[in-house]
DNA sequence: TTAAATAATAGTAACTATTACTATTATTAA
DNA sequence: TTAATAATAGTAATAGTTACTATTATTTAA
């Protein structure tokens, strides 16, 4: 079960780093621009894998496609509920906190967390009501 | 558009207070038990009435069907990576946490955060490799 | 360099969760 | 009581994703 080279995985990195936090069928369509005859359960099982290896990260919104994102770094994505766009956090949001509610959910609930996921809805600044901050 | 009551609206309730935040098939084939007519639509249908109207949670799983709470009072959720259940975090989850880390994101991202979707995956105590805490 | 072993692919079918549609029924307010 | 219409059951349709399969491409080692 060793993993192979394929054209397809560069272009779906490619496409991966040009695009932002994209959904698999975005994945897809962007490649197909240059290379057509790709499949789309070609992206999905790519990006299963790479998300599987640790090499992407997935991110689930409700109740829509998930998105993927090639930034493994430790950050956070907020979402406008007005226009839909995502945001990344920077590295400014101190993992002190994430640690410490990781305890505490720890603490009374006894599951060793794991893993988490976070994800933010709220208004951005370009879709707040004029005259506001 | 006014609301109005329904013997299949109060099983439903009847059935989230009884279950442990069931999926929609879940609530759907518990009351099928003693009213078999009732339709899968309805409850989706009255569900999503519920969780607009803020009067149940909404639970979204990665890859998996929605759950629903009818505990609306904060807390978070944490599900076994193991068996799949689903526990509770109580009251002793500091919310000045949750505040710091909404202001946090708010001050990289310029977005005022509304919402959270913050849940948890571990290996719960039950689950846990013997002769370990 | 071939050649065998098999991972990856394209294309398509199938599946799961959820929503939409529609004719009928039940609830409500006057 | 009855008129207006929200809610329902049953079913069809949709979206996102996975499964299947015959074929192709990559890799390893002779
Ligand atoms: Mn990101
Ligand atoms: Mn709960
Ligand atoms: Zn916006
Ligand atoms: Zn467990």
């Amino acid at each position: 079960m060793t993993r192979r080279h394929s054209t397809q995985k560069g272009m779906i990195k490619d496409a991966l780093a040009r695009l932002d936090h994209p959904t698999a069928a975005e994945v897809y369509e962007e490649i197909r621009k240059i290379y057509p005859q790709i499949s789309l359960g070609t992206v999905y099982r790519n990006l299963n894998l790479m998300a599987g290896d640790g090499e992407i990260l997935r991110l689930p919104f409700s109740g829509a496609p998930d998105r993927f994102d090639p930034n493994v770094r430790e950050h956070f994505h907020v979402m406008c509920s007005r226009c839909g766009r995502i945001f990344d956090t920077n590295h400014t949001i101190p993992p002190g906190l994430i640690t410490q509610i990781d305890h505490a959910v720890e603490a009374c609930t006894g599951v060793k967390v794991e893993s988490r996921v976070m994800i933010f809805k709220g208004i951005c600044a370009a879709c707040q009501p004029a005259g506001q901050t």
